[in-house]
DNA sequence: CAGCATCTTGCATACGTAGTCAACCCGTGG
DNA sequence: CCACGGGTTGACTACGTATGCAAGATGCTG
């Protein structure tokens, strides 16, 4: 029976080896005959033994943890981000220390991730202040930002193709008829916010178009309500509207169809960007810009293996492409007015 | 600058103190005068010093890590809990490594929060094994089951009253005339659905009813679209559903309206358990039973704090109280047919 | 002013493991 | 039979911090 802590110690003492051969046997590369190998292992089981991973890390200076920072777990692209990250990260024998923080305690945040000596850091939220993601980068350790850029930073980072989305949206809804074309931005601050709205902007205009409504939601649900509400105030409606995420576009399409009394597509396009699986739901049926999370993972993971295990000490910028995704709410032939 | 690792050796250097001196100035109920205190850390704020973790950890064996364990964040249920534990436990010191398993690997990622010297276990998953739960209770590490309940096991468990949920939603559907009830199960082996399930029945029995209609969902937004599908393929429909979970609801509410063409709740009335996000938002308006997760929360991390830093040795089980949310596709009144 | 208690401080050690170094075994070829 | 080399093994030390212990400093009481 397993009795509180059982050391490489005890092992070694049970097997009448030295505490050393006890290591050896538990790594992989180290110079150990397959009869001790078997001989510990088998004290090791009759123990219950398994190596201490905070000794390990501190005695190899490797920690085999990677942060994960998040400002908020609400769009469901967070979560699903998460989950293959931890998956995908628990496969390389790394795993993820969570940390949520919104504005404010970020610094504070920061040390205390280093306090745990993680060998990386992903930041996975679009609203994390540039100023933060310039301090990781600058200790030393591997940052990858996760759908978020900042120009002048040496953190490496993971995006779509948010500009590019931006512009399908744009030609999506000017080439099926669309004259008055409203946007609902998330946080201004956000690269996402300003690409996604670049990109829509640039599209609108090859187009001959100009934007005919604008208001802000910060990327939450009430926001966008709010923001929906605002921009139907005028007298004039919009005949269409990007929404810069799923996450908030739902809450517009609840307000322009519970509260206006209006239908989808009918009366008004709606278009989002993520492709989260609510957007798929049959209430939703919501017309987007697909952000491949699969891929953004696995390049997540790919640059923090290169900089960790390989060294490498190049950040790379990683921009994936992004899809749009034809559903049911931009409304594909509209007569002219 | 901070180059590399500065230790509290650099900092004693620099401050002409005694390493001892550096690490009591850190720790809080240490025996320092202020003057030796402000030195140091002005020392190690010159050096950029921050005490490392993972050392800490091993010499006072308090890691202040805890293992979160889930098996899937689909359902939006467990990323609020996830973040509202990760916030409370950052509050207290503590902080959150993350695994996430499927039925499988469970016995090894046991192993490997072991490795890391976690301080506690908190299982969040409807879907985990009893014999993992077993496992990890004895391993004298303070486990909450969180959401789950397994009879047998010396782990604490932290639920809402799931049966009485049940009961309150058989006496909704009765109360407002229901005659041809369904129930669409989450994950068989569950305790969370053995207890909707067993509430539920118990409430339709003592108002003289029985079930109509029966079938499995497994907790999955696919696996419950078929369950309806399933239910609808009989000649006679029911007239309610109640659905073990919100996810699954969702889905159940898609198939209905989308591939039926019935209305809800004029045609048939949905009723899920959880009260997710999404049950709100206007195009579900879904009835449901609430789970307060904030409180859940709160009792879990009340019971680790309990254990850890008071090392108090009875596992206690929580159930917090179950509420129903009425909304809207629960037909109030209903013509007697 | 002596004597004692309280508070501070430094020294030395311990935590559990990985890795260096030297010693050792065994087999091979001269 | 000896020299040599590859392959194993054990003793020892280091990683960075916390803490028991003893010594020193300070304050307080009689």
């Amino acid at each position: 029976m397993p009795k509180g802590k059982v050391t490489s110690g005890d092992v070694a003492k049970l097997a009448r080896v030295s505490q050393s051969a006890v290591s050896r046997a538990f790594n992989e590369g180290a110079s150990v005959s397959e009869a001790m190998r078997t001989r510990v292992h088998k004290a090791a089981r009759a123990l219950g033994y398994r190596p201490n991973a905070i000794a390990r890390a501190m005695i190899s200076g490797r920690s085999r943890l990677i942060a994960v920072l998040a400002a908020y777990l609400d769009n469901q692209f967070y979560p699903i981000v998460l989950e293959q990250l931890s998956r995908a990260l628990q496969d390389k024998g790394f795993h993820v220390l969570l940390f949520m923080t919104d504005t404010g305690h970020q610094d504070e945040v920061v040390q205390q991730m280093m306090e745990y000596q993680v060998e990386g850091i992903v930041m996975a939220s679009a609203t994390l202040s540039s100023t933060l993601a310039r301090e990781c980068a600058q200790t030393g350790i591997p940052v990858v930002l996760l759908n978020r850029y900042v120009p002048s930073s040496p953190a490496s980072s993971v995006t779509s193709d948010n500009a590019e989305g931006g512009r399908l949206v744009a030609k999506l809804l000017v080439d099926t008829g669309h004259k008055r074309i409203a946007f609902i931005a998330g946080h201004e601050d956000s690269s996402t916010n300003k690409d996604r709205e670049s990109g829509f902007l640039e599209g609108l205009q090859i187009a001959g178009q100009q934007l005919w409504a604008r208001a802000v939601g910060n990327y939450t649900f009430d926001g966008a309500a709010n923001a929906a509400r605002q921009i139907f105030a005028n007298k004039e409606r919009p005949d269409s509207i990007f929404v810069a995420n799923d996450h908030m576009a739902f809450a517009v399409m609840d307000v322009i169809r519970n509260e206006l009394g209006l239908r989808i597509p009918e009366d008004i396009s709606i278009a989002g960007f993520d492709n989260v699986p609510e957007s798929s739901w049959g209430a939703y049926q919501l017309t987007t810009v697909e952000q491949p999370s699969g891929p953004m993972v696995e390049a997540t993971v790919a640059i923090l293996m290169d900089q960790i295990v390989r060294k490498a000490v190049t950040s790379r910028n990683v921009i994936l492409p992004a899809r749009l995704v034809v559903r049911q709410t931009v409304k594909l032939k509209t007569a002219m007015e």
